[in-house]
DNA sequence: ATATTATATGAATATATGCTCATATAAGGA
DNA sequence: TCCTTATATGAGCATATATTCATATAATAT
């Protein structure tokens, strides 16, 4: 079947030199796993809320019409994705934007997806 | 419950304010929808092949690992979202990468990666 | 016409994942 | 101390999704 493919671009010696130009496993499953955060309209929501202002668990759950547990649970997976940061006062628990890039990528994805209608 | 929350950033009658400045569901969904397509270790693999040559179905198969039918079923989603276009020449199928972004938006990932070790 | 090869596709299955519900924790106030 | 409030967390459930298997399609050669 496929080992009498004739048609290759690439000749069977050449598979393990253009194998090593790629990423190894480690960094395909870290970079598939950034974009899996960014991949859930929750979570989006959340970051385009936090790239405003630094707001607390209740301020964003009204904001996103999400369920308080719902939240806590998606700015967990944000934290632990360093995406997001948490400052404590009193009971209340602030998050605020962890990194730079976040905005960079939404700029790129809107350009994506404006410019193909 | 949370409508007794006093700890707001946000005056209640700024909600809907706030709420304007964020994109539609619509835009979230196309948002979400763009990164769900990169959170996947077999389409991640497949565009960095691609963004190295113009490779035939077989091709990816065999650099990538997989089977033949998870590869035309990743392609034709790729396909989908505008990410790869593809050419015919007789039997076979050769697909290239169709989206300016893609490598940029690889990039702010891999620095986002690499930056938190 | 028949066989072979390259690719696509539909159905079924297994796994991942987001949400909800109930409950836990933790801080302040009465 | 007891109650209320803000947030976190675990279990269960429902849905989404990636893969496999079998098969279809389509082009080429014999």
């Amino acid at each position: 079947m496929n080992d009498k493919c004739l048609c290759k671009n690439i000749a069977p010696e050449e598979i393990a030199r253009f194998q090593e130009e790629v990423p190894s496993e480690t960094t395909i499953q870290l970079l598939a796993d950034f974009f899996k955060v960014f991949g859930d309209n929750s979570r989006i929501k959340i970051l385009h809320y936090l790239s405003r202002a630094e707001l607390c668990v209740s301020d964003l759950t009204a904001l996103a019409g999400m369920q308080q547990s719902a939240v806590s649970h998606q700015l967990k997976l944000l934290r632990l994705h360093r995406l997001v940061k948490m400052r404590k006062e009193g009971v209340t628990i602030y998050y605020s934007i962890d990194d730079d890039h976040v905005s960079d990528v939404f700029k790129l994805a809107l350009d994506h997806i404006t410019e193909s209608r």
